[in-house]
RNA sequence: GCGGAUGGCUGGAUGACCGCGGGCUCCGCAAGGGGCGCGAGGAAAGUCCGGACUCCACGAAGCAACGGUGCCGGGUAACGCCCGGCGGGGGUAACCCUAGGGAAAGCGCCACAGAAAACAGACCGCCGCGGUCCGCCGCGGCAAGGGUGAAACGGUGGGGCAAGAGCCCACCGCGGGACUGGCAACAGGACCGGCACGGCAAGCCCCACCGGGAGCAAUGCCUAAUAGGGGAUCCGCAUGGGCUGCUUCGGCCUCGAGAUCCCGGGUUGGCAGCUUGAGCCUGUCGGUAACGGCAGGCCUAGAGGAAUGGUCAUCCAGGGGGGCAACCCCCGGACAGAAUCCGGCUUACAGGCCAUCCGCGCAA
RNA sequence: GCGGGUAUGGUGAAAUGGUAUCACACGAGCCUUCCAAGCUCUUGGUGUCGGUUCGAUUCCGACUACCCGCU
């Protein structure tokens, strides 16, 4: 599987948050399927940690954790033609146990999986 | 050994695996892939100062306004920074702190208390003379004593006097000051004066010196489609009006319907600016030092919503528990992360190391 | 990246360098059969650390927090 592609533009942060979600202790994952198949085998990812979650040093820390878990588990469990849209939450992304972040991730992505599917 | 002062360094180490951003190189038409090597700080922070760089403005001189700096000498590209010295204050000491020019240029303020708060004067008083209803009153002299206050027109002692007073004398203080030392700030000070000149300028102010504005999201370039804006010259109109802090001389702008020539606005983008620089290291020389000269060597992040991350193992500090001990188990790594680049200041910071010095105690 | 402002009781606001004031709120009392309103009294404060001054909310510096512009 090629490496995901990361999301930049407003608009796909949006239309991610419309769709799916699934909260965990270190972090909130959304993710939706898209129905433009500009990049139909691709795997997308994206993001967020605001303010709220501190100074830049810490809002830099939390992001690097959390691409450092997508870049794990995503390859395995991820879904091409998906965007996914990771955000931080304050205290919990940067200090979290990094093997429960793996599990979580793996479940969260069950969980949005799983409505997606009932519809079709 | 205990306590303290100052200056400096460091602020986890090694390895493995999986990743990220640049660079060089190889393969490939390309997409992409392989290899090698590099990849946060002493504060990268706050944005409090000073510069480099770029664009804009700008004619010169004087004046005025505004802001800043403020002992002296040196260092520096420059500074409000640094070094050395001086004055003042604190500490037994090492040492530390110090916005520290001018109060006889002028204005202003000094609450409460106190008789009196800045220029002299007199509330309680002291002394003399006169009067007296013996309570005191009037006239004159005096400023030592009292109490207030942050601050009271010199302090102590003696002489002197009706009582007193720099009225006189000695010492100290104060003012001026030849001269001496020092580049200077300043220090010492023969001698003279005879007490006059309170404090506040981080109150207004005066003096000296410095200062154009904006900021790399500056600025320059490239491509495409398209809308029709502007400039120069000539001609016409006008010889006025306006702007430039003020003045003098000067400069600039302002109108059209025409002709010719030329340029080209905005917007997701891309490239440059972008890291070779007041650079770093070593040696040597000058200097008390800050720092500078010379010689040799080195290249040390460069992204563009933004890389430097994750896991594991061993070790090194640190904390807790068990054990007589060897040792074992658990926890666990300060402040914080480049964004045009330098020089400072300030603020944050678990701990560790080094050097010099001071006081006390003990021993010799 | 560049710049400006504010901070005073629980809340909102005043204060020429000289005892920090006002309103509402809180608490207690009076009034009322009770509540509200009204009246009286009380508690509580200059963001932090330094400096200048005899004396600082005020003047100066550093820091902290919040707010607002420009690009």
């Amino acid at each position: 599987m090629p490496r995901p592609q990361i999301l930049r533009k407003r608009a796909d942060f949006l239309r991610a948050a419309r769709a799916g979600r699934a909260h965990t202790d270190a972090f909130t994952l959304q993710a939706r399927q898209r129905n433009d198949d500009s990049a139909a085998g691709l795997v997308r990812v994206g993001y967020t940690c605001s303010k709220k979650v501190g100074n830049a040093v810490a809002r830099n820390r939390a992001k690097r954790r959390l691409r450092a878990v997508a870049a794990e588990v995503l390859p395995r469990l991820g879904r091409p033609g998906w965007d996914y849209v990771l955000i931080g939450r304050p205290g919990a992304t940067a200090v979290h146990p990094y093997e429960a972040m793996l599990r979580d991730l793996a479940r969260a992505l069950e969980k949005v999986h799983r409505p997606r599917e009932q519809k079709r």
